[in-house]
RNA sequence: GUGGAUGUAGCUCAGGGGUAGAGCGCCUGACUGUGGAUCAGGAGGCCGUGGGUUCAAUCCCCAUCAUCCACCCCA
């Protein structure tokens, strides 16, 4: 007996059989469809980097998370990269004469060494768009629309997209008067509001020992609601004495102003003073997309205008979001949000083969519909139809077309609809334009 | 890295100290030129892995690994 290998994946990765992938290809197409839309153009770069690419980037909670991929005997020491905005960022700083604004998307997976849990993959693909060497909110204004725009068009209602701004959060900072050292984990139970509440906030802030009358005023701070407008002018009533706030909340004004023009509806963002981002690297708005509490932020992206710096002389602002379309997908499935044109299979037709002796005739016709562009499966093993006919009902193939000695002999072949299961001889040589026909519409 | 739950047929799961069951799925046939129904057969499991207790373990105990969930953090 052969000692076999169990066979299984890494934690956290998984395979996407073709079901999925066809479902997957539709939402990647629908993203590409709108970055191209918006003149963002596409850009590859390796999976692995030198490890000294990525590291001192994302801080060092997140910088643990990196994948090492050295391998024996390796001089290089290199890591698989763990996000598209860094490499995007030394491609900028390599290539100093591409042409400024540089526009670009990419669409490929990332590694996060995590503990992998709902909605979380250790292997994932981020679908990144990202304007370099704009320092014009409009860029910013401009994610902000992809993000609408692309959930829009995969059908989902209802998803807030929050709006922060860096230094809004540096003015929190300043403004709480809490010493530099802590302000991490101020941040961070500021970050959880939205989960805990403001008396979770408030008890958390109280173990870290924030004194009683910084929370008193940070508490007002986090109550601010309503729309853009009146947030904005409460903020700067409480913060506007901060010069590093002001900016902000002047950053998030022109934001909004461009977002109004390019008609992003008001109900589909707010600001979120809570909403702060774990990533090091932002300097400017922030943003991300909630749709479904339990999986998380589905898109994330902002301004990093400082990220470039770190690898040449001459840096550039940038601005960037990315889609989440593992969580997406997820997210799709459990709602069943896919078209009816996407199918459990790329196949259109499956053709049948009767017996030995018309295999030849069958391959023919299979030719001429690939030929006229149909799509077309040959099954491999002739004899019993029930066998075929079985076969393109489970696969979801929606015709056959039968070849027998009857048909052969009338020149024609039988175009089976097998969700109606109704049939219909046809001429040969009129096969290839009822299909093309039928498909259509 | 921390805590909790779960690992039994391809899938969803039941069971219980004496080496195993259901439903669905799959294969074959009734249906010798036609798929979603019915019926009849059939294939398929060292009960996650390693140790311990026991006459005996899939079941009890320990460890380990994996999966899921939560925390941290994130897409």
């Amino acid at each position: 007996m052969a000692q076999y290998i169990k066979p299984r994946v890494p934690r956290g990765m998984r395979d996407i059989l073709p079901e999925q992938m066809i479902r997957r290809q539709y939402v990647i197409e629908v993203i590409r469809n709108v970055f191209e839309e918006f003149g963002f153009e596409p850009l590859q770069t390796p999976a692995m980097e030198l490890s000294e690419v990525l590291t001192g980037k994302y801080g060092p909670d997140a910088e643990k998370m990196i994948y090492q991929a050295g391998h024996t005997g390796g001089k290089e020491d290199i890591s698989l990269r763990y996000d598209l905005s860094v490499p995007l960022c030394r491609v900028v700083a390599m290539y100093p004469q591409l042409p400024k604004p540089f526009k670009r998307y990419q669409i490929d997976p990332v590694w996060r060494a995590e503990r992998p849990q709902k909605g979380r993959y250790r292997q994932f693909f981020q679908c990144d768009a990202d304007t370099v060497g704009s320092e014009s909110m409009l860029a910013d204004a401009e994610n902000v629309n992809l993000i609408y725009q692309v959930l829009s068009r995969l059908g989902f209602k209802g998803f807030q997209i929050h709006l922060n701004d860096r230094k809004v959060i540096t003015g929190i900072g300043l403004f709480s008067g809490v010493p530099s050292k802590q302000l991490g984990g101020l941040y961070r139970s500021i970050d959880k509001l939205d989960k805990i509440g403001l008396d979770g906030v408030t008890a958390e802030l109280r173990e870290n020992e924030i004194p009683e009358d910084v929370i008193a005023k940070l508490l007002t701070l986090l109550q601010i609601e309503g729309d853009s407008d009146s947030v904005l002018s409460e903020l700067e009533d409480q913060l506007g004495e901060y010069e590093i706030a002001h900016e902000g909340i002047s950053e998030l004004r022109d934001l909004i102003s461009f977002m109004d023009t390019l008609g992003i509806p008001e109900t589909s963002y707010q600001i979120n003073v809570s909403m702060v981002r774990g990533l090091e690297y932002y300097t400017g708005p922030i943003y991300e997309t909630v749709q479904d509490a339990s999986i998380g932020s589905i898109t994330g992206g902002g301004r990093y205008d400082e990220l470039i710096g770190s690898f040449s002389k001459q840096g550039f602002p940038a601005t960037g979001t990315s889609f989440g379309i593992e969580r997406i997908i997820d997210l799709m499935n459990a709602s069943d949000m896919y078209p009816s044109t996407v199918g459990k299979t790329v196949t259109q037709v499956l053709m049948t083969v009767f017996d030995d002796t018309l295999m030849s005739e069958s391959l023919k016709l299979a030719t001429r519909l690939r030929q006229g562009g149909i799509r077309t499966e040959v099954y491999h093993r002739p004899g019993k139809l029930s066998t075929q006919m079985k076969y393109a009902d489970t696969k979801g193939i929606p015709y056959a077309v039968i070849l027998g000695s009857d048909e052969l002999a009338a020149g024609n072949a039988a175009i089976r609809d097998m969700s109606s299961r109704e049939q219909e001889d046809v001429p040969l040589d009129r096969i290839v334009d009822k299909i093309q026909q039928l498909i259509s519409c």
